[in-house]
DNA sequence: CTGCAGCGTACCGGTGAGCGGAACAACCGT
DNA sequence: ACGGTTGTTCCGCTCACCGGTACGCTGCAG
């Protein structure tokens, strides 16, 4: 995660590249899928398919239900061990649950992967705003408080890349218009916040802060907080969230530095 | 998760056993392991183990770094979807979180998983008490509050096989008389709570409840709290962790069924 | 009831992807 | 300089994987 600019579709002519197809062929919000359903995504013979899929039950990577397939039990332990994203979750936290508590919305932390945020944590209430972010999910980056300040920071190559490529309007107030969104980048640099006001999501707005490196250059991941339009003043948090990252920052620099891929 | 007795050594002889054989090589504290650490756990051929990790990395399962090889946040976007523990999880969160802001204890989330308990969540504050437990991690049943009481609502198949087995102890507390253990589990079924007291870990007390089935006949996940000798009373915590454990129980009945495997 | 469409499952012979021993290279610490 | 450990590459043999084809089952419409 982090780095990678390019999401290449599986090679397809491998057992592992099949393997790994069938996994990735369920989204976010996939419960169960039919062996039709998985042949339809993957584009792997039917015969195949239904090979692979029976090998990944006996592996207890999938589970087998009366509906169809789902990704099993095992494969949340294994991803529960993926180093980065966990020790960042742990030493998090604490500091998630005090802004929690503190202003009682939806929390949010997230890292850049590619162009795109992934959502490592999310805690709320029971009353909490309805956003379409879930852990371990998606989101682009230029229609989120998260991903602007995760842009704002991210390497030259991938901002570039990602003002060059259209961005995809998700609400009327969507910042489709790239200079605008460079001028927010900018401003971000400058104040250490991000907001979003309804660009991803009708009715949503949107603070985040950065946790950034014990060099200051690059964020690692950033924190934010939802609520609904009405109630909710982005602009009255923005401390909160930002002392909320820069403590989890130094946290992050007091403790074993979290390795980098070359 | 949930059921399956036997956790089978995947097979080496096909290229997804190798692989799922280096993914499960990983413990939940290791954050990085080189080659040669690799070889060494599954038994594998170094050349085999080279080509097929290296796969494994092109396929975003795995990461390389300076250090060798560690899961990969991919990983961890797909445990993330993995539907059981994953909605459990979402629904369960609100009231986890309720539990922790009315006793600022660590609070546990764990399912049952063969003859062992494993953690799908943890959340606790600056403070909280130095528990082994990680989120995804494992524990045996008999010697952890959470363990007890899904052990006292499991099928008689696995309680005859944990009753049966050699009770391993932990600290000097740790209950390993099989007549000891039988008799706190039909305490459990009756008073709906289940006591830990440094059985697993020394200076460590501990309360859980079961989230029932809507039937109320076997425990679908089983709530804790848990906190450190002295200040930490854990009985009077049992109606809080047991109202926690009913109100998820009931949402979960309300909500789509959790379907389970045949 | 019949036919059809979509699904899951089973078979099986050909073949290339995967295999792993061995040899090499790049490091250590001594 | 030198044993020991680790990471990497090579290459020919072979068996695990492949997927077209065929079958049984369900549910739905005519």
């Amino acid at each position: 995660m982090t780095s990678g600019t390019s999401s290449s579709p599986p090679h397809l002519d491998t057992v592992l590249g099949k393997a790994v197809a069938l996994l990735r062929a369920f989204h976010v919000d996939d419960t169960a899928l039919s062996l039709a359903e998985l042949v339809r995504r993957t584009g792997l013979p039917k015969a195949t398919a239904h090979r692979v899929a029976g090998d990944l039950v006996e592996h207890r990577l999938l589970d087998r239900t009366r509906h169809g397939y789902r990704l099993s039990g095992g494969l949340f332990e294994l991803g529960m061990r993926a180093a980065p994203e966990r020790s960042l979750l742990e030493l998090a936290m604490p500091f998630l649950q005090d802004l929690y508590e503190r202003t009682h919305e939806t929390v949010h932390l997230g890292v850049q992967d590619g162009v795109e945020v992934v959502y490592v944590a999310k805690i709320g209430g029971h009353r909490q705003a309805r956003s379409p972010s879930r852990t371990g999910g998606r989101m682009p980056m230029h229609c989120t408080a998260i991903g602007k300040v995760l842009l704002a920071y991210a390497s030259d190559d991938v901002r570039t890349a990602v003002l060059g490529s259209e961005l995809e309007r998700r609400t009327p107030h969507t910042v489709v218009a790239p200079g605008l969104l460079r001028r927010q980048l900018t401003r971000v640099l400058e104040t250490g916040v991000a907001f979003e006001r309804e660009e991803s999501t009708p009715g949503l707005l949107c603070v985040a802060a950065p946790v950034l490196d014990p060099d200051g250059r690059t964020a690692v991941a950033a924190i934010s907080i939802t609520g609904p339009v009405g109630r909710f003043r982005p602009e009255s948090h923005q401390t909160a969230v930002r002392a909320a990252a820069t403590s989890l920052a130094s946290t992050l620099g007091r403790r074993g530095r979290t390795a980098r891929q070359p």
